[in-house]
DNA sequence: GTGCGAGTATGA
DNA sequence: CATACTCGCACC
């Protein structure tokens, strides 16, 4: 903060000034018996974001720094001050000679800690984030600073070891012909670009330790987000394995307010500069940031689910821009988002090779139909058509088999038991399903419920659960397959990793355990189940769910899926093509004026409080606002929409709307800007 | 959100 | 005219 040449002494003269009126002022009104304490000689403003929850009061708030704290007070540190009649807590964002406020400085009221724990780049960052999701700088700082720990906050953090001499490439690499310049460099120090289409059984935790081996060598920083602690564990082993011990921290929910805020600090002061973690970590204070790695970037869990609602890619993206980063977004499928990226140039194709993916699996789609299935005698006690079970008792000679089988109640609605088709309401055509064991199914839109239901498509009366379950499942495969141990793991009991021995090993969607050395065959059952689902990413997140587990597959091993070969999403599946069909889907979202092509953002809340805010809403000319809907517990939504190029000016309508309906005490209204689940 | 001053209602 | 209350706005 430098005075304009025009007037080199004023500017601060006049601060001095008016603090130290401010203070004689306090003097005589409130007569206190110490005396006001001295403002700091140089630069005796602190500018401070005060963490308080009104949209309007979302800026910085200008504050006079005691001369007792002159030493401390810098950008970055905690303080304490005193805003309208309480003691808040606020982050200091810079000091300077002037302040723009014309009453008088309050003085800070103390100095929390010395230690700096916003940088100027976070602070940046939180200013993008808050912009982009019409929310608060004040709800982004809590997710991007860690609270406090004294105790932590003592210790030093130990510097990183010299590097030492680093073990060969992994190979998998090769198998990406643009992976060799893309490495390069990174390790010289540029920043590209890529979304990386991984090869099934590719180790990738081992690829992505390489990519960020190169830039550390190449004196920068790196920072990877991964979906969950399972994935940070494996990619925590990869580092170590490549860098050896000491240059990475994790980051996690879940290892407690100490460690994580250790482990924070040691990032924050730049003793290491290798981070890897789940979505809070977006946020880590890398220095000298170099490389932002983002794993399967379609995972549900990369979307914060406190306000406002960021998501890992697009904090990631914004660092990525802010700090002249390169970009490494990889997964075994590919996201719509992913997709644009690529389609517009922001990013390059990491594709793989087509030898190697030929090299890597062979996809098979066994029992053509659930019609089929259900004639099949063996498809009868274990949903497996007669060639899936001895293509699975082959395999199990081998290694481990994994079988995918959807979430127990992931899918509510009921299906006809003969033919399948989906049971729909009389009434409604909403979705019917069972409300408890002993209710007869209801329909879930409109509650009627339907006790004499029959099929419209084929007559039949009985109705069927169409999810198993892992359990069932489970027994059913011990059954079919006599001597073979059995395996669960989903939901609560999760198992992280199975030995390289037969077994068949039941998971559901996100819960695959890795196997050691790959498994030898991987099967998809109920695919149909994943496909039922009526919202916009039904099949993007199927075929997301179905590569992730073909990717657990070893090299030269086999998929064989349970579905109909003739849905788009299962042949992309069989042709390992997640690329041309999130090219599809975006091109397809497009025409629709959907995602990523334009902006969504849903305005929820009580029915009249919405109401009033779409009429305050200064939203673009190309705005269309469509609803409200009803959504339960005396709530109603709107979403809005533009094209993509009126997203920032529909943000920046919805921050303001945020901030005249606080400042108005109005009732609040929930937003949230491009949602992932709609 | 809290605190405060202006403005308005109410009553001795 | 004194006191009690609501309303609106600033908050550094």
């Amino acid at each position: 903060m430098s005075a304009p040449d025009e007037q080199p002494e004023l500017l601060p003269g006049m601060v001095r000034a008016t603090v130290k009126a401010s203070q004689a002022k306090a003097r005589a009104t409130r007569a206190r018996t110490s005396a006001a304490a001295a403002v700091a000689e140089v630069d005796p403003v602190a500018r401070v974001l005060v963490d308080v929850p009104l949209a309007h009061l979302d800026r910085p708030f200008d504050y006079a720094v005691p001369a007792t704290m002159d030493e401390g007070v810098r950008p970055g540190v905690r303080v304490k001050v005193r805003f309208a009649g309480q003691d808040l807590d606020g982050l200091v964002v810079d000091r300077g000679a002037t302040s723009d406020h014309p009453g008088t400085l309050a003085p800070l009221r103390r100095l929390v800690s010395a230690e700096r724990v916003l940088s100027p780049e976070i602070a940046a960052l939180a200013d993008d984030l808050a912009e982009r999701y019409a929310g608060s700088r004040a709800d982004v700082l809590r997710l991007a600073v860690p609270p406090r720990h004294a105790t932590a906050e003592k210790e030093p953090s130990p510097p990183a070891p010299p590097l030492g001499e680093l073990p060969p490439a992994p190979e998998g690499w090769a198998d990406h012909p643009l992976a060799a310049a893309y490495l390069r460099h990174l390790r010289e120090g540029g920043s590209p670009r890529a979304v990386w289409g991984a090869v099934p059984g590719a180790d990738w935790p081992a690829l992505v330790a390489h990519a960020a081996a190169e830039t550390y060598a190449g004196g920068r920083g790196v920072l990877v987000c991964v979906p969950d602690g399972k994935d940070v564990a494996r990619l925590e082993r990869a580092l170590v394995d490549r860098l050896g011990e000491g240059h990475h921290v994790a980051l996690t929910a879940g290892r407690g307010p100490a460690a994580r805020y250790r482990e924070f600090l040691a990032v924050s002061r730049g003793a290491r500069r290798i981070v890897v973690g789940t979505r809070a970590a977006a946020f880590a204070p890398v220095h000298d940031l170099g490389l932002v790695v983002l794993w399967d970037d379609g995972d549900d869990l990369h979307s914060e689910p406190r306000a406002p609602y960021p998501h890992v890619r697009e904090t990631l993206l914004l660092r990525a821009e802010r700090e002249g980063t390169a970009v490494l977004l990889g997964g075994f499928a590919r996201s719509v988002e992913a997709a644009y990226l690529t389609r517009t140039g922001w990013a390059h194709d990491l594709a793989p090779e087509r030898a190697a993916l030929r090299r890597a699996v062979t996809v098979g789609v066994a029992g053509a139909t659930e019609w089929e299935l259900d004639r099949d005698p063996h498809a009868r006690t274990s949903r497996m058509p007669r060639r899936l079970h001895e293509s699975v008792g082959r395999a199990l000679e081998r290694g481990p088999v994994l079988v995918q089988t959807p979430r127990l109640g992931y899918a509510t609605a009921l299906a006809c038991e003969r033919c399948r088709e989906p049971a729909r309401c009389g009434r409604c055509r909403g979705p019917l399903a069972i409300g408890g064991p002993t209710s007869p199914p209801a329909c879930r839109w409109c509650g009627t419920p339907d006790e004499a239901w029959a099929c419209s498509a084929c007559g039949h009366r009985g109705l069927r659960a169409p999810v198993l379950g892992d359990a069932r499942t489970a027994e059913e495969l011990g059954r079919a397959f006599p001597g073979v141990r059995v395996l669960t793991s989903s939901g609560e009991r999760v198992l992280a990793e199975v030995d390289g021995a037969p077994a068949i090993v039941v998971a559901t969607p996100g819960a695959e355990p890795v196997a050691t050395d790959g498994y030898a065959a991987v099967v998809l059952l109920d695919t149909w189940l994943l496909l039922g689902r009526t919202d916009l990413r039904t099949e993007e997140e199927a075929l997301r769910r179905w590569c992730n587990a073909v990717g657990l597959v070893r090299p030269g091993g086999e998929a064989l899926v349970v579905g109909d070969p003739a849905h788009p999403a299962v042949q992309a599946l069989v042709r390992w093509d997640p690329a041309g069909f999130a090219e599809r889907e975006s091109a397809q979202r497009q025409e629709a004026h959907l995602p990523p092509a334009s902006r969504l953002a849903t305005i929820t809340g009580e029915p009249g409080a919405v109401d009033d805010a779409v009429t305050l809403l200064a939203a673009p000319e190309s705005a269309e606002v469509l609803g409200p809907v009803d959504v339960g517990e005396d709530e109603c939504r709107v979403v809005v929409r533009v094209p993509r190029a009126q997203g920032p000016a529909l943000s920046a309508a919805l921050g303001e709307l945020q901030r005249v309906r606080s400042a108005r005490k109005l009732d609040a209204v929930r937003i949230q800007v491009d949602p992932v689940g709609l």
